[in-house]
RNA sequence: GGGCGCGUAGCUCAGUGGGAGAGCACUCGCCUUACAAGCGAGGGGUCGUAGGUUCGAAACCUACCGCGCCCA
């Protein structure tokens, strides 16, 4: 912990060198290297403190830092450094993944721009060269964090593909297959044909997509039936036709066998429940090869599965067909079945659901393979446990029931990729059909006939065992057994299924049952101003590095987690940008101004007995601003943190207090030491309490202001309850309400702001504010009346007080009449409305007496304002 | 088709039983010695529609309309 202990005397330092504007550029680049350097990012897995731990969601190894990573980064970046100001041992651990497809396509494409592919290097020299791409050019985003102010442990980077994490996997893989929890079997799986490899469920996209309906008949005459279908030409893998056992249309057919046309075979019709007799004709082909519902359909049937396209999607049965690309066939054969008098009908277009690759948007081609799966119904039923008996909170709750629809009814999952960036897949397989599974520290088979798998894992494999395979497992390092549970997983809700249901299956599986975080905080997607997703397409993408640029890392980190509200999606615009930087502007300039003017930090904050009104309501509003932020922290509302600490800096510290300090300073003597303590508490404490949303600039004033070293590591504010003083603050509104009166009969008389007028106040003392009329005189620049007062207008203030204004005789009438009649309307109105509630016996038997009591005082209120409004009214000369 | 969510000021969003709010935008007046990236003042909303519960509904219930996302 820094204490601020400076002794140095104020005048030493005026305004410590700071400019008029806050220059994010020149602060920022200097700040970062310092703290890194300063090593105060580094945890210690020996320390003593609460361990507080956030494992980065590693970003994509190819990637760089857009707009979601800035998002999500700001959000754990503002947890982390809480925490470590709160005393944890605070670890916020980076790295990346090897994102297989996507880092093999770029090196692929590298490749073929020489002509080369993968293959003519082959598979040692290929991978070689992915790692020798990653030296180079990996990691961009790495640099770019660093911009950001990520406060992450450095000492600790990590990359799913490093020497450790490659031992995790193949420990959990092996202890997966020992557990009979891993298997290999021939199954349709999604195909990407242009990525040439199989993907899990999630990593298809479906939209839906304008196709074709064609109904073609099967067979002749009598015994005929008509099927229909978005992809005639898979019609040369049909090995039945089914229908539903119900259908009494076809129900004379079930058991015969139609010729199946332009292949000579015959195939028979089935029964099957599963068929909806409402669509389309009600009877379907059946292509077990290339279509996961029909492949169940064969499955149930015992029918054969013809594999009539090669890994490219291009047709191989002998004939006028072969060698025709998906899209190709399709309308040859459609074509030639229309030249047989056998297309019944034909709809175009049609529009159906339609899966893609989520990497390269190729549509999938259902395909009949051999691969390897996890058994996932044991891990997603713990999974699903751990959130449902409490050990697991999803923030905020809504998600949960999505969660659990999805851990429910998970279906096994593909990890098998045929890829050669990855961790490949311990298996080897021996000349007599030996299947062995070789662990981390075992040998593997070697001899004749032996080769082990040439498949990779899937990423999300090595991913999904991130929390605790980059804290040392499968040893019990020191690491391991200080930070994990790792504390709060911060993520979109997007990869609540890709990664989070993960990382539970995974970490409960291989650490006994304890999950890998207590929190799964969900954020939305960044959007731009309009709520639109942020597309290339769409051309409103918004590079965060140039926001960082223009307007600094902090306002561009304000902006994001200002927009935070947890779960929901995060509108950005570049005027809100501005904002934020006019935010971070304002506070250099307030603390600029307490610089000035010798605010100080040195020795104890007088009691409160010693202080001003005005300096205990700063302090009351200050104990009651540090409440708010830290239960807004607690329950990850980033948005009410930023807003909260926005209008307590700007309203009441600003435009405030800093205002209603200047009479006091000026006035010097033990008030104005009072007020410069006071005021720099106030600015050191707000400092602290906004570091973690906006750090460089914070410490940059935080710095200046204590002399100390760093608020990286300086104490987070505690409340000090007995520093809340309700009558203060409400003397304080009394005022507020006076001054903001005044001004308001300024601003439509048009007089301007410098500009002195006459004034007597009374009534002040009906609300106990008669002892700052020298305050409200000066924010409302009023003169004491002279000898020769003589009153041309009266202000009626909720309170009772009264205003009696002498512009010598330069009133403006006119405007005086609109506004004294709108305060009459609103006052009729008001009175109105409480009388109506009043005479409601309803109202006043049954509602509690302090809202009865309440209406009653406002009542009250309004009659006396009516009052005195209506007499200032008959006041104004005729015109 | 199933599920989740949303509809509040021009825009983006808070507010979830007791006087309709914020930021930005807008209007008017100001270079007032911390800040024009600023200061002061102001205008602007039948809280999607229709019922219901309640003394009282933007909020709770029902239906409908519109929009978004996830899953099939």
């Amino acid at each position: 912990m820094t204490d601020a202990t400076d002794t140095r005397t104020p005048d030493s330092r005026p305004t410590g060198g700071l400019s008029a504007q806050y220059q994010p550029g020149e602060v920022e680049q200097r700040r970062y290297e310092r703290w890194v350097e300063a090593g105060y990012f580094t945890a210690d897995s020996a320390s003593e403190k609460p361990p507080f731990t956030i494992v980065i969601p590693p970003p994509n190894v190819t990637g760089s830092l857009h707009m979601g990573h800035a998002f999500e980064h700001t959000l754990m970046d503002a947890l982390t450094r809480r925490r470590r100001m709160q005393g944890y041992e605070a670890l916020w651990l980076p790295g990346m993944d090897h994102a297989g497809i996507a880092t093999q396509n770029v090196v692929e494409r590298q490749l073929a721009a020489q002509s080369l592919s993968r293959h003519d290097l082959g598979r040692e020299k290929f991978v070689e060269r992915v790692w020798q791409w990653k030296a180079e050019s990996g990691g961009a985003i790495l640099g770019q964090m660093r911009r950001l102010g990520d406060s992450v442990d450095w000492s600790r980077e990590r990359f799913t593909m490093d020497e450790g994490l490659s031992r995790a996997v193949q420990t959990i893989f092996k202890r997966l297959y020992d557990d009979d929890l891993i298997y290999r079997a021939e199954r349709i799986i999604n195909w990407c044909p242009r990525c040439l490899t199989a993907l899990s469920d999630i990593e298809v996209e479906h939209t839906d997509d304008d196709g074709e309906l064609v109904s073609i008949r099967y067979g002749e005459g009598a015994n005929s039936i008509v099927v229909a279908t978005t992809r005639a030409e898979t019609m040369l893998g049909d090995t039945a036709v089914a229908v539903h056992p119900e259908d009494e249309r076809y129900r004379h057919l079930i058991g015969t066998e139609v010729e199946l046309p332009l292949t000579g075979r015959r195939i028979p019709i089935v029964a099957d429940e599963h068929v909806d007799p409402a669509f389309g004709t009600g009877a379907v082909k059946v292509t077990p090869a290339h279509d996961p519902n029909d492949f169940e359909i064969g499955q149930r049937h015992g029918l054969p599965s013809l594999t009539i396209m090669d890994e490219r999607a291009v047709v191989t049965v002998p004939g006028p067909f072969e060698g025709l690309d998906r899209y190709e066939a399709r309308p040859a054969i459609v074509a030639a079945l229309r030249e047989q008098g056998r297309i019944v009908a034909e709809k175009r277009p049609y529009q159906h659901s339609v899966g893609h690759c989520a990497r390269c948007k190729t549509t999938v081609e259902p395909r009949l393979s051999l691969q390897w799966f996890v058994n996932t119904k044991p891990l997603a039923k713990a999974a699903g446990d751990a959130v449902r008996d409490g050990r697991v909170t999803v923030e905020p709750a809504e998600f949960t029931k999505r969660y659990f629809a999805w851990v429910d009814n998970m279906h096994d999952w593909c990890i098998s990729r045929q890829l050669w960036w990855g961790h490949r897949i311990p298996v080897w397989y021996g000349p007599n059909d030996e299947v062995v599974c070789v662990g981390p520290d075992e040998e593997p088979p070697t001899g004749a006939g032996w080769r082990q798998d040439e498949d990779v894992l899937d990423t999300w494999f090595s991913s999904g065992l991130w929390p605790f395979s980059t804290l040392g497992w499968p040893e019990q390092s020191a690491d391991l057994t200080k930070f994990y549970p790792t504390s709060v997983l911060v993520t979109g809700y997007d990869i609540l299924f890709f990664w989070v249901a993960r990382m539970m299956m995974f970490g409960l599986y291989a650490m006994d049952g304890v999950p890998p975080f207590h929190t799964i905080a969900l954020h939305g997607m960044v959007r731009d101003q309009h709520g639109k997703k942020m597309s290339k397409s769409f051309g409103n993408v918004v590079d965060p590095l140039d926001w960082m640029d223009r307007f600094g890392a902090d306002a561009t980190r304000f902006t994001l987690a200002r927009g935070a509200n947890p779960g929901a999606d995060v509108p950005v615009s570049e005027e809100w940008c501005q904002g934020s930087r006019n935010f971070c502007n304002k506070l250099w300039n307030a603390t600029r101004f307490a610089l000035m003017n010798g605010a100080t930090v040195a020795g104890e904050l007088p009691p409160s007995d010693e202080l001003s009104t005005v300096d205990r309501w700063i302090l009351s509003r200050l104990q009651h601003v540090t409440a708010e932020v830290d239960e807004q922290f607690e329950t990850y509302e980033f948005a009410k943190i930023c807003d909260t600490l926005y209008h307590f800096a700007w309203d009441d510290v600003c435009d405030w207090y800093v205002e209603l300090s200047k009479p006091v300073l000026a006035g010097g003597g033990e008030a104005a030491d009072r007020t410069r303590r006071v005021l720099g508490h106030v600015l050191d404490h707000l400092l602290r309490l906004l570091h973690p949303v906006i750090p460089f600039v914070t410490e940059e004033l935080w710095t200046v202001l204590t002399g100390a070293e760093t608020v990286v590591t300086a104490a987070w504010p505690a409340t000090e309850t007995a520093r809340i003083d309700d009558a203060a603050e409400e003397e304080v509104a009394a005022l507020q309400k006076v001054v903001t009166e005044v001004r308001r009969f300024r601003s439509d008389q048009g007089l301007r702001p410098g500009q002195r007028v006459t004034a007597a106040l009374t009534g002040l003392g009906n609300v106990g504010i008669d002892v700052h009329e020298a305050l409200i005189r000066s924010l409302a620049r009023l003169d004491r009346p002279a000898a020769d007062f003589a009153a041309t207008a009266t202000l009626a203030v909720t309170g009772g007080i009264t205003v009696d204004l002498d512009t010598r005789g330069t009133i403006d009438v006119g405007a005086e009449r609109a506004r004294l009649e709108k305060d009459r309307a609103a006052a009729e109105k008001e009175a109105a409305q409480c009388r109506a509630k009043l005479g409601n016996e309803a109202f006043v038997g049954k509602a509690p007496e302090a809202v009865v009591a309440k209406i009653k005082d406002r009542l009250t209120a309004a009659e006396s304002d009516l009052t005195r409004i209506t007499a200032a009214l008959d006041a104004l000369p005729s015109t």
